[in-house]
DNA sequence: CGAGGCCTTGATGCACCTCAACCGACGTGG
DNA sequence: CCACGTCGGTTGAGGTGCATCAAGGCCTCG
């Protein structure tokens, strides 16, 4: 049932929605989701807060900027994008989020999402009144625990993000950037030689802080040497060891320092 | 007593740590630190569970990357930075942390420290052990609301470092971290117009995604357009106005593109 | 079939890096 | 005491990686 609807998912009746409204329990991302580590009753207790399932459709926002804070987001599927907006109208990705990942912990802070939010599939969302988990993670640790780290985690990503952004070159950058897609499609099942991009150049060239015409030609690059072919968007990596090796290539030089 | 205390440190005794063991009520950094929102009471269950105030001489470790993760630190005084050591011996400087600023948040993920914390001037240290304190704040919800509300605090200050380290030029990056510095000092009632660097212009490269002498650089210029005055360490704003308008300088450029 | 979005590739320019020299502050040891 | 080395900072000269500008190709969709 809930698979089919992942298929098609033009077909929601009163019924269907109603289904979904408590499910993390049947949900297949317990695993990698707010679940981790719950019991059945913890989880039902919690799959019993996240009130509804939301549809956003390819393109459209499931959050702006500057909006209020009431929920927490969980994807259960399909691939978003967020990104912040300079006064200048700079605009800078933040991250690429996909099945399982948690959005919307930067607005805990302000009470306000501090990024837009954009589906860049379709995707269906999993709304989490933050309120409410906070009140039930008083009565379960574990899952007060689980949060804990999830944010956690997202800060360790950030730090990740950091480096990247400033000690990297271009070719390392997106060479850090596939085999980090690639470890998340693995982890959820999908192969992780063989992948669509969801977003465009620009957009990986936003998050990786480089133009567009950079990221194009750093996947020339890797293409020319063997090492992943791309078509368009499908990209097939050919030889991971060697998109690794791109990581730590200026030991070279760092060696001459000492 | 312990105002005497962070003026002479080198005079501790017994009794001095005795004291200093619960002191979240008297400390001066209620406001900014874990203790926001909480009454008497709270805060002294908060305090109890501080368990020793530590002292890190300047140069200094107060944790390592790869450590076991046991406790957060809060400063209670001095400035401390923390950075990430690639393996190719690149270091990238991820924060500097002023009295009242929380850190070791990154290492609840994994339970282990990602970074090194190292103390850029003789620091005090409250080591707040997190087991304790996740079960306490179970009782005080307040407390794990204000817990949450530093972490996500913790996110949106690394977007604004990913969008500075993906977006800005040396002269923007200089200007939004003197601006952000200047606001820190202001907070904890120092001037906003002249304070001391406590880190060199490496750290502030590495900090910033830029060299030294790009740093050194950027700084002349500054000084040269009379918007600061650099006497090696000591940075004195003479107008904030300008080095705000620095930011949002390439709205002409932006212009340009609509 | 034409328009527009996305991508690729080439030519050129510039911001920052790299290398190098020099300065002042500081600490150490003869 | 001064000679000396070290460390942090500044400044200049030259090189380079990426941005910018521009042209053209492919694909989708009306």
């Amino acid at each position: 049932m809930l698979k089919s609807l992942q298929i098609d998912s033009s077909s929601y009746s009163k019924l269907d929605i109603a289904q979904l409204k408590s499910s993390c329990g049947t949900c297949g991302l317990r695993e990698l989701c707010l679940p981790v580590g719950l019991n059945e009753d913890e989880v039902k207790k919690l799959g019993d807060i996240v009130s509804q399932k939301r549809k956003v459709s390819r393109g459209s926002y499931l959050h702006y900027a500057g909006a209020e804070f009431q929920s927490l987001f969980a994807v259960r599927s399909g691939f978003l994008k967020t990104c912040i907006l300079e006064q200048d109208g700079r605009q800078q990705v933040t991250g690429f989020h996909m099945s399982g990942e948690l959005l919307g912990l930067d607005a805990i802070s302000t009470e306000t999402y501090t990024c837009d939010a954009i589906a860049l599939e379709d995707s269906e969302i999993c709304e989490i009144p933050f309120a409410k988990l906070e009140e039930i993670s008083l009565a379960i640790p574990s899952l007060m625990r689980h949060f804990h780290k999830i944010m956690s985690r997202e800060i360790v990503r950030d730090y990740g993000v950091m480096l990247l952004l400033g000690s990297m070159k271009a070719e390392e950058r997106l060479a850090s950037f596939l085999l980090n897609l690639s470890r998340r499609f693995y982890i959820r099942g999908y192969s992780e030689h063989n992948f669509n991009l969801r977003m465009t150049r620009e957009e990986i060239g936003s998050y990786l802080g480089l133009k567009l015409e950079t990221v194009s030609r750093a996947f020339s690059k890797l293409q020319d040497e063997s090492i992943i072919v791309v078509d368009n968007k499908h990209i097939e990596i050919k030889d991971i060891t060697r998109l690794r090796m791109k990581l730590g290539k200026s030991y070279d030089d760092a060696f001459f320092d000492m």
